[in-house]
DNA sequence: CTCATTTTGTGCGGCGTCGCACAGAGAAAC
DNA sequence: GTTTCTCTGTGCGACGCCGCACAAAATGAG
């Protein structure tokens, strides 16, 4: 688990993207955060202060109803960002950001981003074009939810959750999972036990091991390689989207 | 029916809400066009040519997946525009804009949106703030297919088209309903008797006049609700959001 | 007026998820 | 080791929506 010598090194795929300059321009008003499990990022009814870049940490963005029920918007890891409204100038959403992974990442004063949109160059782009990624993931959340079963979205979701982790164990208990789906734990119980006695993946008390990806991917619903697939497009990745591997980004990219 | 004497004239609420001065240089680009009820203003793989602005036409957004089931993201009227992607420099997105009721629009090319934003000033401001209220629209979209009941959502559905036009009078079959929400048709039918029977709706081959609206409201999801107060809130409207009031916009809304 | 077409009404079996209840199986605390 | 707590497995009835099939009604074309 060696860190990169700078801390402060863009682990961050969408910081990677940029020149050099404006990287350079940018990192000084970047802040290096941990941020442990749990934590809200961003609520509704309160001015977002900070952009963040996840490095090492998943935020997920969940739409929240009056009753508490919910579902998930969009998972953001080291491929995005999280803090739509300072993009839009919304200044807040009715989004909730939530740690769902503890881990590192850079985090962005508001005024800072503000002066840095008003620029107008590669990075508004940037910001811009991730904007529409994460809109397009909400598109296919709504499509989601309406047409595929269960057992289809668990598999899209360990899928997504895997890609933004640096091996192949997540943990998260099936209550967590179910929360961000917005459904029953049972249902979801169901579905990991299915997986399971596939040989999939093993579970055992919020620790699960993805064995066979593959089998997942052909079990996931569409949404996980559409998604993914206009991620790439949209932000201009290599066709490996599927997770950082050792020596195909560059050294920042190689270990967590 | 009497149209404004000026047609150029900004039945639009988007365009409305600019200094005048903006709305003057703006107006030069703006091409005047009638929307017939089906056409598609714009589809996934092809780069977004023109962003539109409704005036009496009402506009679909609409995700589609790969066997044709669909559901649909946001609705837009003369609140609003068409084109995200020309906002966020995606070029195109993958959904479906389609024409639900023919009526007015005003164009704008996309060199002139782009010189546009480039400058920078209320009018991006304006843009990138209904992008939010576009993505509020599709989150809740996504919350609302997961915990609603086809029942309130028809309501809701109901409730959102008829915002848009000038009467209480809606013209549309029960299969483009049930297309757009996502369900099946005998779904929608069963939904619409029951709204029928309590006297809330008149339904007659592919006309449906609202007689109660307060009870739609009373019996729709909060989606309806909460999606028109972020609209207010990100743009400014006043507090009459419902719908444009006789005096306000004309003597349409008088009688039925 | 008649015929063809579109739109709506209705019934039936099936499936997936919900809501609830409770048992078993780690893991942590003492 | 025993207790306590968290997490997971499972069963059961209910409900809502699906998919299909077909009849009835309204509309438009000839």
């Amino acid at each position: 688990m060696a860190r990169s010598a700078s801390p402060a090194h863009p682990v961050n795929r969408l910081l990677a993207s940029l020149p050099r300059a404006d990287l350079a321009r940018l990192t000084l008003s970047l802040e290096h955060v941990d941020l442990p499990l749990g934590q809200r990022l961003h609520e509704p009814g309160f001015a977002q202060e900070h952009f963040y870049f996840p490095g090492t940490s998943i935020v997920s963005l969940v739409g929240v109803l009056r009753n508490g029920d919910a579902t998930e918007l969009s998972l953001v890891g080291c491929e995005g960002g999280v803090g739509v409204a300072l993009i839009l100038g919304g200044e807040t959403t009715l989004t909730v950001a939530t740690v769902q992974s503890a881990g590192t990442a850079l985090r962005w004063k508001a005024t800072a981003l503000k002066r840095e949109l008003k620029r107008g160059g590669v990075v508004q782009r940037m910001l811009l074009r991730y904007m529409q990624a994460v809109w397009t993931q909400t598109a296919q959340s709504a499509l989601c939810n309406r047409h595929h079963s269960l057992q289809q979205q668990t598999c899209k979701w360990l899928l997504s959750s895997l890609d933004r982790v640096d091996n192949n164990v997540l943990r998260m208990t099936q209550q967590l999972i179910a929360d961000m789906i917005g459904v029953r734990r049972e249902g979801v119980a169901l579905a990991a036990k299915r997986l399971e006695s596939q040989g999939w993946i093993s579970y055992r008390r919020g620790v699960i091991v993805v064995l066979n990806r593959a089998a997942l991917e052909a079990h996931a619903c569409e949404c996980y390689d559409t998604v993914n697939l206009e991620y790439r497009r949209l932000l201009g990745w290599p066709k490996a989207h599927r997770k950082p591997r050792a020596a195909a980004l560059s050294p920042m990219w190689t270990e967590i």
